[in-house]
DNA sequence: CGGTATCCGTATGGATACTG
DNA sequence: CAGTATCCATACGGATACCG
């Protein structure tokens, strides 16, 4: 996928979608809840954001084609700032626009709220299993 | 997939992944969001809710199948209630717990600040695009 | 270092047909 | 009506190789 091409799978499959929504996805993505959770602390490099990201999310980092990804999109819906410095070797500095600052605040506090209802979730987790498990027993 | 598969293949895919990232995409995704802010006003039963969000996201409904495991998902996770009633024909209702109402507050607030915002977006897109443009020009 | 291009397995999710 | 089962296209995303 060229990068002139890069939002066109995004269009060409949700184009029928509401714009927002779209929006939405991209701020909620796999790959984007971290970035942008990551990036509200402080300005990250590439490479550094990739470690970083890796060391949240369990076992795999991101690929680079996904961070990527990611940060393009991001980039183009106005949440990141991408600040490229003409320096050997390349030094590329990620950080979020205040746009980006609203959104990153937004999904911290939903992720924030996910983390402290886990409990809740769990039980009703064992509950249901434990329903379903008897239904079929 | 059978029912009791269902949430095989989410646990094979992304076990790795900590719990409370599960959680954010569950009711972030595609159909989560939907159904959760359809709920957030009324409780629905299965089609009718199908056609609710048909109305909202553009032009395609949603899938029988899609519409099933979401609301599983979300039922499992302790969001949604499930009451089924042995009549005929079928009848089964769909409403919101007192949890699954939180996230589904959540959710709408950062669905609407996206609508609020969406102008920024967009002007954010077409200089990003301008730009694109002129670079390969 | 900071990417892009390509290949490719596979999960995702839509359409359809069927059941209770 | 309220699902479930099956089939199938494809787009997502990882691995790899390469470039500036």
């Amino acid at each position: 996928m060229t990068v002139s091409e890069r939002s066109g799978d995004d269009r060409s499959r949700r184009e029928s979608m509401c714009p927002h929504r779209l929006v939405l996805e991209h701020v909620t993505s796999r790959w984007g809840v971290l970035v942008l959770d990551a990036l509200l602390d402080r300005s990250y490099r590439f490479s550094e954001l990739r470690r970083e990201i890796g060391k949240v999310s369990a076992p795999g980092k991101v690929s680079e084609k996904m961070l990527a990804q990611t940060l393009q999109t991001l980039e183009r819906d106005g949440f990141v700032h991408r600040d490229a410095k003409p320096v050997i070797p390349p030094r590329v500095d990620y950080s979020l626009t205040p746009l980006g600052r609203e959104a990153a605040e937004q999904v911290r506090a939903l992720a924030r709220w996910t983390g402290v209802r886990m409990d809740d979730v769990q039980r009703a987790r064992a509950a249901y299993d434990a329903a379903r498990e008897r239904a079929s027993a």
